[in-house]
Formats: C-alpha cells, structure tokens, sequence
DNA sequence: GCCGTTTTCGGCCCGACTGTTTTCAGTCG
C-alpha cells in the first residue's frame, strides 16, 4: 500500500461520484486529496499511523477516516458500496475524447453501455442519436474519439515506458550472472509512444537471469517464458520481453532488436552487397559463414563502413547514407541544455513558488531559468493581469540577488482565435521574453490555424512559439497545419519554435522537427513544467530533439547566459 | 468534502466552445 495506491483510489471514488452526479465541490475535494497524497514526499502508512494526516491541505475528517481504513485493512466500505451502484468498468468510457460523465451516466441509464465496445457497436448502429441532448454530429464524434483512442491504445506514452523500463533494467542488473544488460527496441529509440518493452542480457546462465526477471515484483502476468526468450505483463498493463544472448553476440542483438524494422532492412541489404550476412548472432561472411563481428554495435557499423548510428535516429529517414559519408549530425545531448524557458509557478496553474522551481533548477546545473506563466484571458490557469505581473517581477528581480542562477520574467501568453495576442504591447515589453501559445478555439481550419499562428509569430515582442501543434498524445490530433509556412515564419521573424517535453505533447514532434531543421529554424526545448518533478521532462524533449536530427547550435536554450540575454535584447530590437 | 471564520455555514478558478437547445448542458482546459 503506497501513495500511488491511495491517490488511485480516491481519484476512482471522484470519477464515480462524477457519473453519479454528485456535489461537484465535494468531488473536486477528492481529487484534491488525491493530489495532496501524491505529491506528498511522506510515506503514506507513516502519515496513518502518527495520526498527521490532516496535516495535508485538503485532507479533512471524512477522507482522512476513509484512509485510514484503506490503509489498515486494504478495503474501502465507502467504495465497495459506490462500486456496487456504478459498475468500475464504465470508467473505462472517460478516456473517450469528448465523453464526460453526464454523457456516459446517460448512455449507460438509457443503453446499458458500459464498455467501449458496445459504445462502438451502439454508434455504428445510430441507436445514440435519438437519446435527449444526443444528436448525429455527437454520435459521430464519439465513434471518432474511440477510433483515436483505438490508435493509440496497447502503446503506452514514452514517459510511462521509459521509467519503468528504466526500474526493470536496474532489478536486472543486480543478478550477478548478467554481464551487460541494455534497453532495445523503440524504447532505447526514444520514440513518443511505445508498444513493449525490450531488454537485452548477455550472459553465460540464461536460467538464473530467467528466474530473476521473473521474481520483479512488479508482474501482473507471465506471457511466454522460455530460455532465451520470456515475455511478462506488468501491472502497468506493459509487456516486456526479455531475450538472453551469449556476449559474443550482444551487438548484434542489441542492434538487431533497436531496429528500427526499417532502419534494418537497409544495413541488412547493405550487408548482403558487401558480401556479408547480418542478423542477430552477428556480421558474417555470407559464403563461410565465419564470424566476422557482434560483439559491439560499433563494430558492426565500422565493419560495414558506417559511422555508429546513435539508435535516436535509426528511422531509415537519410541516417544510412550519412553514416557513410561520416557526415552523421553531433546530436544534442541534455548536459548541452544551460536552462529552462518554459516554466509555470503558483503565479498561475503551477504547484510550486517559483523559488521552489528555482531551487529545483539550481539542482539541475542550469545557469538560467524562464519563469513563463499564463496570460490574463487564460482565467481557469489563473492567467496573470497587470498587478501580478508587477508582483512577480519584483519577487524575480529580489530572487536574482541571491539566487545560484538567473531568473528571467517571461510568459506564455495566449494567442487569441484572431492571432492577436492576450496581452497589449506595453504589457508584452515588461517581459524579458515572451512565448506565445493556444490553448482555446481549437475547431478552426487548416488555413485558419495556421494564419492565426503565423500573426502571434510575426509579433515584435515574440521569442518563441509554445507547442506549435497544440497536439495531446491519445488525446487530440493537434492542429492540421500548414508547416512549411510556419517554418518559413519562424525563420523570417526571428521565432523559435519549440519542442515542449511534457510526456503527452512532445510538440513539435520528432518529423516536424527535423524538417524545420532543413530550413532553417531554431528551437528551443522547454519542459512546460507545472511541478518541480516535470523538470525531469526535459530528458524527452531532448531524445526528440535527438530524432529530429538537432545538433547543440540548433537549439537556444544551449547558449550561456550573456549570449542569451543578448539574444533575447536582440530579437526586440532587430523587430521592434 | 474542505476550509476559514466577522466559527458552524457559505464559498469553493470559470470562460470558450460545441452541439443541442431555442436559452442551455456538457466538455475541456
């Protein structure tokens, strides 16, 4: 029973007070506690049994009594009894883009629906459109939702992925029988969604590396387990598959097993016009069979004339021919980033003070940090007006008298549906820096989209350009935008775009950013953190800057502090 | 359900947007 367990717990007790119609304030309550108990550093256990957890802002009587019972005896009377009312498998519809929980109390009181799939059966057969407050356009977006929903599901973020395959990678090696051990596939390939996880061992005992893969606590499930292969399911709902080679052949099956599936196809050809045969045992001589290389990846790129392919970009997208004429990009790497641009504090929708987010990126070695809350229409982030604004500067500008790095007064100020921005010029100039981003008004056309983007780009006053697509991974397809212009724009009118790190965004993506590349553009890498953890974003915000083919010079936020500063000075001066 | 108080009850971020309605409900952020 950990914190997670708990705050799981009360966040399911909201979604079924949601579809039962409860009090929304009493709701809000629950996942407000839900929150506290997440985010709290301490043990939840300690926190029952000293008796403090009324200490948490927003934890009261009621929940704190509910808690502890949970705790004590691993049930919920309270829950049990919700659960018996809304039956747990209709939470399953929430995930649905465009479905709330009145809809889903609806269609589950009127139909009986209570899984996606007879939802999906109910659409096609148009029985939702005669339901009050139901119409065909609404029975025809939520067909597409769980069509969306659909392409996405059975991948799980890259965020999600990467850390638990990072915990299963370290249990594994603590055997003493492993002698290397690395995550493979389209995980070590830092793609932004991952369907499983794979990891590689060498090793000379594959029963003793077995039986410890499959003691991980964390498994809900043994698919296929056999002596070189064995394929788990955890709790998580991830699969993992682990595959066991002798060391001699750990490149090859490292290389082999990274792909990707098209990256391999071309060296595999490449290594058959040369003469050789490659799979995952190894390079061979293709008429003898003998044992050329595979024991590094390195190795085998040299041993076919290629330059190591850092697996980031292992796309088949230019990569092969590069590492051939060793003309293979330096690819940024996150010891390049000097700073933090795209920061939100308690200013707005941030949990954390900005000295406490300060602090943070203290901790992370940057020289600078950007403090960018939300603009004055953007009411349900608390969007900053021009007295708070005037209060923040002066806690920034007292903060730089002591603080170990710079802190730079910016915003992320909303780009209305006319592409004016949220804020008048005058307003815009008491910034160090300002970003610009959309976060309403999201039905436009491509047309539509793109020129109210270009018109916030074109602002004098702009540095750069938040989450450009406004994409939402499993969530929403982001604007359909014309991108050549975008970058063209961004080019002429001296505006980054940027590359947001935050798990279910990775906006721009890994294509666009290569693209923008070619022409020209100059990024940079923000995290969009809302909490002192999201800092740590910044790892993926890098990995897709890294697909996208960015070297350090691509990207701003690697500059030190006095050539950013004058960066910044610049770009108002050279527009304005 | 929590919180704070001028202490036991009233307030708790709300505006934009969509689709349904013909004046508003639901969803999203």
């Amino acid at each position: 029973m950990n914190n997670t367990d708990v705050s799981n717990l009360l966040t399911t007790i909201a979604d079924l007070m949601d579809i039962k119609g409860e009090n929304f304030f009493k709701i809000r309550a629950y996942r407000l506690a839900a929150q506290a108990i997440h985010d709290s550093p301490e043990d939840i256990s300690i926190l029952v049994e000293e008796h403090r957890l009324k200490d948490l802002a927003g934890i009261g009587d009621a929940i704190a009594k509910k808690i502890t019972e949970f705790v004590k005896t691993g049930r919920l009377t309270y829950f049990e009894r919700l659960s018996e009312e809304i039956p747990l498998q209709i939470l399953s519809l929430l995930q649905i883009p465009g479905l709330g929980p009145k809809k889903v109390a609806t269609l589950f009181r009127v139909l009986n629906i209570d899984t996606i799939e007879s939802l999906k059966q109910a659409c096609i057969e148009g029985k939702l459109r005669d339901i009050d407050g139901f119409g065909e356009i609404t029975e025809r977006n939520i067909l597409r939702g769980i069509q969306l929903l659909e392409r996405t599901s059975g991948r799980s973020l890259l965020y999600h992925a990467y850390n638990n395959g990072q915990h299963y990678l370290q249990y594994i090696r603590e055997c003493s029988k492993v002698i290397q051990a690395d995550l493979a596939g389209s995980l070590r390939r830092m793609k932004e969604t991952i369907g499983d996880i794979d990891i590689i061992v060498a090793s000379e005992d594959p029963d003793t590396i077995m039986d410890h893969f499959i003691n991980y606590p964390k498994i809900k499930q043994i698919l296929v387990q056999g002596k070189t292969k064995t394929s788990v399911l955890l709790i998580d709902s991830i699969q993992v598959d682990l595959r066991v080679v002798p060391i001699q052949s750990y490149g090859a099956a490292l290389q082999y097993f990274t792909g990707s599936k098209e990256h391999n196809v071309t060296v595999r050809g490449l290594a058959v016009r040369q003469g050789f045969k490659l799979n995952e045992y190894g390079l061979f001589e293709k008429n003898t069979d003998k044992f050329l290389s595979g024991r590094t990846e390195q190795d085998i790129y040299n041993n076919l004339g290629l330059q190591f392919i850092p697996p980031e970009i292992r796309e088949n997208r230019g990569e092969i021919e590069a590492a051939k004429t060793k003309t293979l990009p330096r690819l940024l790497e996150e010891k390049d980033v000097k700073g933090d641009l795209h920061i939100h504090s308690t200013y707005s929708d941030g949990s954390n003070s900005i000295s406490d987010m300060v602090e943070a990126c203290a901790k992370r070695g940057y020289e600078y940090v950007g403090i960018t809350d939300h603009s004055q229409s953007l009411k349900i982030a608390r969007g900053l007006d021009g007295e708070a604004i005037q209060a923040k500067k002066e806690e920034i500008k007292r903060l730089n008298e002591t603080a170990p790095l710079h802190v730079f007064c910016g915003t992320e100020c909303d780009i209305k549906s006319d592409g004016t921005l949220d804020y008048p010029n005058d307003v815009l100039g008491l910034f160090d820096y300002v970003g610009i981003g959309i976060h309403t008004g999201f039905n436009m056309t491509k047309d539509e989209a793109t020129e109210r983007i270009i018109q916030g780009m074109k602002h004098p006053s702009v540095t750069f350009l938040a989450h450009p697509t406004c994409r939402m991974i499993g969530h929403r397809e982001g604007f359909d935008l014309d991108m050549d212009q975008i970058f063209e724009t961004a080019v002429d009118a001296n505006t980054a775009l940027e590359i947001n790190s935050f798990p279910d965004r990775l906006d721009l993506n890994d294509i666009q950013v290569k693209r923008g590349k070619e022409l020209g553009v100059r990024f940079i890498i923000g995290t969009d953190a809302h909490a002192k953890e999201h800092l740590e974003y910044m790892k993926f915000g890098v990995a897709t800057a890294r697909r996208g083919w960015l070297e350090k010079e691509d990207v701003i936020n690697t500059v030190d502090l006095t050539t950013i500063e004058e960066f910044f000075k610049k770009g108002r001066k050279e527009n304005g």
